[in-house]
DNA sequence: CAGCGATGTGATACAATATAACAAGTCCGA
DNA sequence: TCGGACTTGTTATATTGTATCACATCGCTG
């Protein structure tokens, strides 16, 4: 696995919220209850999760609780609001999200890059900043001119891990 | 382009279909010019494709020679033939296929990287090369021992042309 | 040339991903 | 508290990707 698996997750999930309310309170939008809930679904993962996921997952959560359901809308609605403000990505090459895992001050760091490492074999991600890298590509688009935003770099193959079963397999 | 990478996969391609022949003589089924076509694609990519992404690639191909195209079905045929003779794998976590590739390291020498620019405004794209962006991701990769395919980054941003009108309007 | 495996063709099943359109509810400042 | 903007609910549907079925035809090989 890329990261340690025996942490405990509700010190992420506390942080990408804290994070969160943090940077929609500096932009005066609202973090709503529904837009909380999945962000604490992808935060609660180091896996992208699709919209489906969340959704399920949530849904799961609501019906325990004898809530109505949610629409898969719903879900993509808050989806949009929290890429909106930098509080997830999106995997592109998956149709999936992430919540960035990185710390409060890391996205407003200048020149710098994020990058995922996707497992092909069990799913998994990892996430990075790279400042080298950053500089990197603003001196590759700068030769022609082009303007960056945010760079993330998705990054497919094996995990430790997998690599090792690979090896029996 | 900024950097032109020299590396030439048509090494990567002959040593799978070789192997493949090799197989299919021993047991004595029938490796056709279809199937071939299939692993070749497979074979020529170091990123697990899609039967989509196969479909598409032959038929981009075919197309260029005037060719008749061909229908989903016939590549989940070949693909079907070479899983049930371990030519290729079947990742089932991504709905994917890879060809085997015994040769160990082949997946570290390469290190290149290929980076798209991609403009959010009129959607053109630039791709590059790049050797030293290849590198850095492997030092960062091997920090967490993750062993990447060939990576491919996309950024997204404004090209020269829309940040001018950007301007204007 | 007969038989069988391979391929072509068209249809369709099924799931995942995503958005449209409109109604209803909720929050917040004036 | 009123009005408007933002948010959410509801229903329906678009779009794409994944996969298989049924049957006709081709073409290699014995």
């Amino acid at each position: 696995m890329i990261e340690m698996s025996d942490h405990d997750h509700s010190f992420c999930i506390d942080r990408v919220l804290a994070d969160a309310k943090a940077v929609c309170a500096e932009k005066g939008v609202r973090l709503t209850d529904q837009r909380q809930s999945v962000l604490r679904v992808l935060a609660a993962s180091h896996v992208p999760s699709s919209a489906y996921d969340i959704l399920n997952q949530l849904n799961k959560e609501r019906k325990e609780k004898g809530e109505t359901m949610l629409a898969p809308v719903s879900i993509y609605r808050a989806l949009e609001f929290l890429i909106q403000h930098g509080i997830i990505h999106r995997i592109e090459s998956r149709n999936a999200y992430v919540a960035c895992n990185e710390g409060p001050d890391a996205r407003h760091r200048h020149g710098e890059a994020t990058i995922f490492l996707l497992c092909d074999k069990c799913g998994r991600a990892a996430e990075f900043q790279s400042e080298s890298l950053g500089g990197l590509i603003e001196t590759i688009a700068g030769k022609v001119k082009f303007s960056p935003n945010a760079p993330v770099m998705e990054i497919r193959g094996l995990c430790e891990e997998c690599q090792k079963l690979e090896g029996n397999g």
